[in-house]
DNA sequence: CTGAAAGCGCTTACAG
DNA sequence: CTGAAAGCGCTTACAG
């Protein structure tokens, strides 16, 4: 089929000329378009068929054809089209990345939790062999999701999202058009599968116990705490659990709403404080409303952890560094990442999926007082 | 084509029933298989060729008939396959990221310098309604690099690399192939075409200027100074160049080989004291370099800035969050990420590149005891 | 173990 | 403005 013509010329060439014409061939297919299973079918004395099989190591081939026809296509560079190849197989061997950002106002920078497990992705992909596409969502109208429907994609990986009830909507379209994903963080509805998680009320009940045995006795959260943001809502809830086991009712535990930025974490502390409230101990949703919280709190001429105590969740690699450093929740991006594209691909393969829950883990550093700092080498 | 048995029964329905059948024939799509131009050609009562031409919105087809089209694609949720509008169009619309790591002990950890030129490489990406596709590279034999020959990008751009010189060798083979790529920070013998990089001697030059203006009279440098790394050895030199001007020798200004992570540069400085030397300021690499630094000074007993002052590089999110901020020349990863898209696409295009530089710039903050700190909000 | 043939779902000359 | 046809480069029954 391929170079009817010009191909044609050549393997003229190579039937008089031998092994030396080989090369001849080859460079010409390296000058002019990419070599083809039929040319190395041609150079090879063989079937197109028959190359193709032997490169897909097909038991159903003899070894010293193989070796021939490997030969033949190492020396012509060859790769076989992937586009040929997944329109006939019908899949891609892909797994696309959708991440979706809270706006903000320089949006220029991702949220660092969301790049570590883009990181720990990509490399769960690369060990199962499978590409990785990515997109950033702006979460306005034109969802991206077709990756799978245009087949550039087997399933997709949902990370982060805006409003989770504006969220929820797009998800259920997905759910209805047989869209192959897992997301992380948001549950949903009747498909637990379908989701990968920290245990955020742990989280919330961790950061509570901790504070509590510290002896701190009035608590502040700052983040959202509704079903706007269920991951938040669930590490408020667990926090408000565990005080309330000590005697600290819900009602005398102030909240302001924030959303995952050092801004929304800065100017939701001023607003607490605007309203009168001391705490002694915050709690807060993220690490980078922490770092928000500190500075704010700081700018108060207040000392943390001497005046106020923080607490934040993720352990991005930024609560290491802050001043003082961040005693923080951590969520195990590796061990995210990897359930994720596990997870997915079980899912595209039909088989059930176990695991979905990832336990959170205490990282006491300086921000809240404590003598006892978690070692981190 | 599609569908000669199952969709022909439907496509009978379609007939007899009207409107309310075509309904019944996109959940039939729904359920099994994707539809396809030929299901969209047959609803609309036209032939496939029209149906793409529709689609890709060419001018050549009426009005009414693309409304219609339209209408019916939309209706059953269609999407072009990607696979075979690729196939056959030879090309892809995506563009592959292959990002090179240094080795590392805790290979968990991404240098966040390359993950904030990820971020928006990406963006750069979407903007331009290409597709992006990751992977790390190991560095060792396989390298991905037929990304392009595998038809699943139309071109590549590489981000970070191991040693230089092992690096080069690849760089030759990319070259041969005559494959479609950019790179950062790394020059390509004859090709200064194919890279994107700062004004990195510039930037060392920015540095040396800085400390003699605070009064500093004796230097170090922390990170590689030699091919194996051009970059940093750049910034090595634009430092020595200005240090020369005001009668500092270059040997006198002891430098130790640091890769760029924390750990390295923890490692050199220890080096640096054993040795005997202490200089009063020291320019490192890298931030990350710069980070380590500065707890090994710190771990010596010594004050940063009061005792030593150090200067990194790149600005790196953690920058603003060390103790003490750490002053530093940024890189401008937007700039740089947009750059490395939009140069990619000219070569694939063969149209000329005219920038190829990005100018740093000096963030002062207070590891080097300026009290004029750079404002940043 | 190997080959001839069909077909994956598009795009694009070519002809009208 | 529209249609019939070829073909992109594979994979995989089917037959031998």
């Amino acid at each position: 089929m391929s170079g009817l013509t010009a191909h044609g010329f050549f393997r003229a060439i190579v039937q008089t000329r031998g092994n030396l014409a080989l090369q001849a061939y080859g460079e010409f297919c390296g000058m002019k378009g990419k070599a083809t299973s039929f040319d190395i079918a041609y150079l090879a004395g063989v079937s197109q068929s028959t190359v193709s099989r032997a490169l897909r190591d097909s038991p159903a081939v003899n070894q010293e054809t193989k070796d021939k026809i490997f030969a033949i296509a190492k020396q012509l560079n060859y790769k076989v089209d992937k586009n040929a190849s997944n329109l006939r197989k019908q899949c891609s061997g892909t797994l696309a990345l959708l991440l979706f950002e809270d706006p903000t106002v320089d949006d220029s920078q991702i949220n660092p939790f969301f790049l570590s497990m883009l990181g720990s992705i990509t490399r769960a992909c690369t060990k199962r062999g499978h590409d990785l596409l990515i997109s950033f969502q702006q979460l306005s109208n034109d969802w991206h999701a077709d990756y799978e429907d245009s087949k550039k994609a087997d399933g997709i990986i949902l990370l982060g999202y805006g409003d989770y009830i504006d969220y929820e909507e797009k998800l259920q379209q997905l759910l209805a058009q047989q869209t192959h994903f897992v997301c992380w963080g948001a549950q949903v509805e009747g498909h637990p599968e379908f989701t990968i998680r920290s245990n955020n009320r742990e989280g919330g009940r961790q950061a509570a116990t901790h504070l509590l045995e510290l002896g701190y006795r009035s608590f502040a959260f700052i983040g959202i705490a509704s079903d706007h943001a269920p991951e938040f809502f669930e590490r408020y809830q667990g926090y408000l659990e565990v005080l309330a086991e000590h005697g600290i009712r819900p009602q005398d535990v102030p909240q302001f709403d924030a959303i995952s930025t050092e801004q929304a974490g800065y100017s939701a502390t001023q607003q607490l404080f605007a309203a009168g409230h001391r705490p002694r101990a915050i709690f807060t949703a993220s690490d980078l409303i922490a770092i928000g919280v500190i500075r704010a709190v700081q700018a108060a001429g207040l000392r943390v952890p001497e005046d106020v105590a923080v607490v934040g969740f993720d352990d991005i690699p930024m609560a290491s560094f802050c001043t003082p450093p961040l005693t923080t929740i951590q969520q195990n991006t590796t061990l995210a990442g990897e359930m994720l594209v596990v997870n997915l691909l079980k899912l595209i393969a039909q088989e059930s999926i176990s695991q979905t829950e990832i336990e959170p883990k205490m990282i006491v550093r300086r921000s809240c007082g404590s003598t006892q700092v978690t070692s981190t080498s």
